[in-house]
DNA sequence: ACAATTAAGACATTTTTTGTCTTATATAAA
DNA sequence: TTTATATAAGACAAAAAATGTCTTAATTGT
């Protein structure tokens, strides 16, 4: 399991929220997508998922925006991954038994069974409000991810 | 990280060479192929990156094939991945600390780095002679992988 | 010399990821 | 009620990565 951008994108947006008044208060998309240096429409794609997941709550019109619906001692960062890129595995045949008729024998696919249990449980064992307490990443109209150019430099 | 293709491939491949003589024996590309249900040209192309790794040789010329350099017991799965895909990362800023300005400071770029050194040393702890002790997946001339067409059943 | 075998790398195909755009809908406020 | 400001939804496009094929050349045993 590699992080697509699309899950960093959706653990920068979930920080962004948890950052800003938690499940309390509304930020707006354009605030989101400039605190976390994220394409403003591809957001709004990533912010549907994590809705349907239950995570944030969209709301339209003026003034709409996303809200967190769930607290960040709650929410693991297992949890948002998960949302976005579907269950973690390493390798196919974890997921998918029948893609390998050797798999149920297999040695090396038990190693990847327990490699992926690792994983998932430390990724579910770190929840946002423990990340919060260290100082970092996004702070809304203050520090700032990098601009495009500023990563390819 | 992923396993892709290449990298399952390469696992077999190795697996395949293990089992008949270590690093004793000779084994034809084809018969590889066959053992492990791995494309006979891109075969060729993953044995070309363990030979550069110094994991296996490659012999020319009739009755030539591969070789396994490494004694089993010296060799491990992280060994084998790294060399196919690269360095095991999970998220970019892990590996290109550069390539966001937060990485220093970021909570969530630490638990990446715990997470990846933690997956790294399971993979590094598992030989091949470990695998080999349980019984699984290839035999030459016996069992063997899953045809495409089984894979898609 | 000949047959068997791999090297090397260009090329093609497929899949995944990333991103944009357009049309429709919802809300707040004038 | 009208208008300005938001997001919804999903089609579409572009880019990147992975997978696989093919062709020409080199090597080795017989
Ligand atoms: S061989 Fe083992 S590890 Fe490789 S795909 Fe089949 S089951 Fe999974
Ligand atoms: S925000 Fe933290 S985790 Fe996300 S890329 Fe930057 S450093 Fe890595």
């Amino acid at each position: 399991m590699r992080l697509t951008r699309a899950g960093e994108y959706a653990v920068r947006c979930v920080m962004c929220l948890a950052r800003n008044g938690g499940t309390e208060s509304v930020v707006s998309r354009q605030d989101v997508a400039a605190c976390g240096d994220i394409p403003s429409h591809f957001l709004a794609k990533i912010a549907q998922q994590l809705s349907r997941a239950g995570i944030i709550e969209i709301l339209q019109g003026a003034k709409g925006g996303y809200r967190l619906l769930v607290a960040p001692e709650k929410l693991s960062l297992l949890t948002v991954i998960e949302a976005m890129i579907g269950e973690i595995f390493l390798n196919d045949c974890v997921v998918r038994p029948e893609s390998c008729h050797a798999s149920l024998s297999c040695a090396v696919n038990k190693v990847w069974m327990q490699a992926r249990d690792q994983l998932r449980q430390t990724l579910a064992g770190v929840t946002f409000a423990k990340l919060l307490q260290e100082e970092s990443c996004c702070i809304l109209q203050g520090d700032k991810f990098p601009t495009q150019d500023e990563k390819n430099a």
